[in-house]
DNA sequence: GTTATTGCAAAGGCTTTGCACACTT
DNA sequence: AAGTGTGCAAAGCCTTTGCAATAAC
């Protein structure tokens, strides 16, 4: 869907990215490698399983086992965020561009991200207040979206 | 753990909330009686499975089937919001008091309660630029209490 | 008497775990 | 060579579902 090099097909990760996966004295593997570059390529949520199935055609062996255990991994390190958008499987996103959040409705299912300088305030009162480090990176925000609100009718959920 | 009547097991709720659940068309049985209460009781966040465990000496037969099948319906009459705080099993909460939301330690697992209007900014914010209306009684935020911060060592998640 | 609700048991979905083999370092 | 990571398969956990019997209306 998305390569670039016709000749290589694991070389999307810059060598600071892999520097710093190697830095935690773990090992790089290309299960790994193909993992991290699927999340990236895809820029946005994706579950285990749709890593699963975008990897298939690359490296049909790769077992899901494998996929949780780099995830895990992944999160780890601070390269990928795991966020719960309450639809049953948890969803994996690459990070490194700008911190954004999501607004989920639970009407159609849609998801808007929303920039996180939205949620500046209310972390800096949940830390002068109660003296808690919000981690947004991981945060989904439920309610229901314009467009359901404006055809308020259909009960989809 | 908290039986004022010793003449009667089941008559903690209100008339009007009995009432409440009556009008909705479905029926009012001791199953959902006893899981209303004691989750009004727990004055706090219950997975079904405490929920069993407590509703047990008074009903041994009550199923976990049915306290799903329960809290789903709470939810539905708006008797009960549901939250994921990221442990495994949702939890369930009483409703009927003052609005509130939770922040949950990932370290420590503890879970701080903070008052609605802390978000209220957020919920304009939301409302004004992306027409999003936001649902907050299922909300849960995630990060770092003010003691783990301050004995930043160990890494117990 | 009707019809919703329960209990039971089984299935379901997602994720984790144990173990031997393979691969990275 | 040493030790982590992989694949496989099985288990685990929480939750949902089908069905006949039961209880509420």
């Amino acid at each position: 869907m998305s390569a670039n090099h016709p000749t290589d097909t694991t070389t999307t990760l810059s060598q600071a990215e892999l520097a710093a996966l190697r830095a935690r004295g773990h090992r790089l593997t290309p299960q790994r490698i193909l993992i991290l570059e699927t999340l990236k390529a895809g820029g946005g949520h994706m579950t285990a399983d749709q890593i699963h199935a975008q990897v298939a055609p690359r490296l049909p062996a790769l077992n899901a086992a494998t996929i949780y255990r780099t995830l895990q991994w992944l999160n780890g390190a601070g390269l990928v965020s795991v966020t719960d958008v309450g639809e049953g499987s948890l969803v994996y996103e690459y990070f490194g561009h700008t911190p954004h959040h999501h607004l989920i409705c639970q009407r159609c299912h849609r998801v808007l991200e929303i920039d996180h300088a939205l949620l500046t305030p209310l972390t800096h009162d949940l830390a002068d207040r109660y003296g808690f480090s919000a981690r947004f990176d991981h945060m989904a925000i439920f309610g229901e979206c314009r467009e359901c609100r404006q055809s308020n009718g259909g009960e989809e959920a």
